[in-house]
DNA sequence: TTACACTCCGTACTATGGTACAGAGTCAAG
DNA sequence: CTTGACTCTGTACCATAGTACGGAGTGTAA
């Protein structure tokens, strides 16, 4: 058998970066689809670095590795869109501006609290921030 | 014995807007301080409801369960100044300051792949997307 | 053929922030 | 003194994304 353009679990996982035992998850979790196995070894072909590429960069974007399987599943279908992929992206986006927005949120209140503060020495018992704090002074 | 001023697990839970088994599970975790028990149950001061404000609060504000945990540890030595909660307040702004950051590069490439896209009805293999996606064109 | 590296599977463990539940014990009111 | 509501401890479970490891099996090269 022509094992020349296989690769062991060891040798894609160094191939892709990734750790096997990453590569053993993501097939427990149905990321990846179990390759033939020869005896009793799975054998890959080379274009599971690619999948293991294409998974690292989505979770890059942002993407789960729910989402990532979604995408990947999409490249793979052949009646699937180019809007399909599209529609994921700019869900994706959208996601990503809440997160902003609710960061920004966060870093007013905080910003907020610090402007509390006057004398740095001042003893806790006394200080503002704690109780703007509790008190929601700063939402 | 004066059981007026004290709360069972349960009415504490009440008070506080969680649940019960959260204020368990902050006990083990050592977020709250077990309270003196009355025979086998806990009993609790009113002053834990503001502790657990307090703890919501702070995960409002963007702090772990474990920073909450300092903070009010904080809030409860005499020797803490201001400046201690002050400098944590400004980590804290620090470390929104570097996530809205990452998701803004998240968003930009984002944003670059769905520019990509010119005919929605293309089939995928055609479509640029999934092809900018592997090959890192956005970052 | 033997030695060594690699792989197999299953399970347990990490962190984060909880939730759920079984089976036993307890408390207070009627 | 019984009933019903509550609480106790301990453990297992959820999602997310892996890592680690034991003990057995396998593949290959000298």
């Amino acid at each position: 058998m022509s094992m020349k353009k296989l690769l062991t679990i060891g040798k894609l996982a160094q191939a892709s970066h990734v750790n096997v035992e990453t590569i053993r998850f993501y097939e427990r979790k149905g990321i990846l689809t179990q390759p033939k196995k020869i005896g009793a070894f799975r054998y890959y072909p080379w274009e599971f670095v690619k999948k293991i590429h294409f998974i690292k960069r989505s979770q890059e974007l942002g993407f789960t590795l729910r989402e990532s399987k979604e995408l990947l599943d999409l490249k793979i279908k052949d009646q699937a869109r180019c809007s399909d992929v599209l529609i994921k992206t700019e869900e994706k986006i959208h996601e990503i501006d809440q997160k902003i927005e609710d960061l920004q949120k966060m870093k007013r209140s905080l910003k907020g609290l610090a402007n509390c503060c006057h004398d740095m020495n001042q003893p806790l018992s006394d200080c503002p921030i704690l109780e703007c704090f509790v008190e929601r002074k700063n939402i």
